[in-house]
DNA sequence: TCGTGAGGTATAGCAGCGTTATGTCACACT
DNA sequence: AGTGTGACATAACGCTGCTATACCTCACGA
């Protein structure tokens, strides 16, 4: 009953209907009271959601395999995290509604975690010199989340993703201490979508 | 009666108090009626809020004055963007709940203008040699927007905007061209705040 | 075997929301 | 001076999330 609240109302969060208690309740087939049982309310549901929403997030990320080119690494962690909010512009946008306080933050904890891996890697690797692996996926993060969010919300043209997310990529990786040239390749690598 | 409306419902969103169609015709002192024959319901009241927080933003930027060093004024017009967003972050965050249908849009064409002449500017400086206007002007607001709304949503410390800002502008004022010890100087001098 | 208590669900009603139909008034124009 | 047009007030409608209450089901122990 749980899931089925929470996926019905992802499916209701991409398919554009509003996430009404009454709706969700009669399209899974119960009264309205099982969200208050199960999640304490509709707050609860979305903090729900969104931790759905991190989680999905998390199992694509870690879906992405490592290769021995750990700036293209990033790169391709990027292009799947932009899929992924592509796809379901929607449900990106609840998970950032209120993305500080989730059920269990250790979901998006561990999307953020395989970036900071790669960074990691790519500062080990000698690509990255001197620089925290932190600060340089952070600075992915953010840059490529504002970009998103620009082009889900119809500011920016669907083709704004593939024109600046590598450009600004790129220029990150190569403030890192990364030869400008060979971040660029490796971007153009993985940034493959 | 139109602006007060307006600016009611803007002090309400600062005061992080909910903007409900009621409150806000009390607190204004007329009845739930004025909401609709000026604006055509909240919708258009919304958009009328949105407008104004371009205007505002549009009015701040333009306030930045400029120097002959044309990528330090690309980061004080970044810090002073920041400063507007950080001060009133519920208005902020309402600007671009749906920014893609603003009454005039002109206002925050405005805005980005003011951006995109101060990278030309750098164009024809030498500093950026080779580099579209628009396109390192759009970098930079993509990605500050984005590192402002994590932080503004308190998935990032506030403390992250000074730490990150001016290292990802750096990263793409390099990538622009500009040398990157001289970069550096520039945004160092321009994020005043 | 038969209560019995507890947890999940159904029902009905609450206040609040945005919206709309209708009534009322003041002011400008001929 | 009459008239109509625009803005505001009032009341009601349907919808929202929420809660109090009743019901039903099932596991457990005397």
């Amino acid at each position: 009953m749980r899931t089925a609240l929470i996926e019905q109302a992802a499916a209701m969060l991409v398919a554009r209907e509003p996430v009404t208690l009454r709706g969700l309740a009669t399209r899974v087939g119960t009264s309205t009271m099982a969200v208050y049982t199960h999640f304490d309310g509709m707050p609860g549901l979305w903090a729900a959601v969104r931790q759905e929403g991190f989680a999905r997030l998390a199992r694509r990320l870690a879906g992405v395999a490592a290769t021995d080119d750990p700036v293209r690494d990033l790169a391709a962690l990027g292009a799947a995290y932009a899929a992924n909010a592509v796809e379901h512009p929607a449900l990106y946008r609840a998970m950032f509604d209120a993305a500080a306080d989730l059920p269990d933050p250790e979901a998006a904890g561990a999307a953020f975690t395989v970036l900071v891996e790669a960074a990691a890697r790519a500062v080990e690797a000698g690509r990255f010199v001197a620089a925290d692996p932190v600060a340089v996926a952070t600075r992915q993060w953010a840059s490529g989340h504002g970009l998103l969010l620009l082009v889900i919300s119809g500011v920016l043209p669907g083709a704004a993703l593939d024109e600046h997310a590598p450009a600004v990529l790129t220029a990150l990786f190569a403030a890192a201490g990364d030869d400008p040239g060979r971040s660029a390749a490796s971007v153009r690598d993985g940034w493959q979508r």
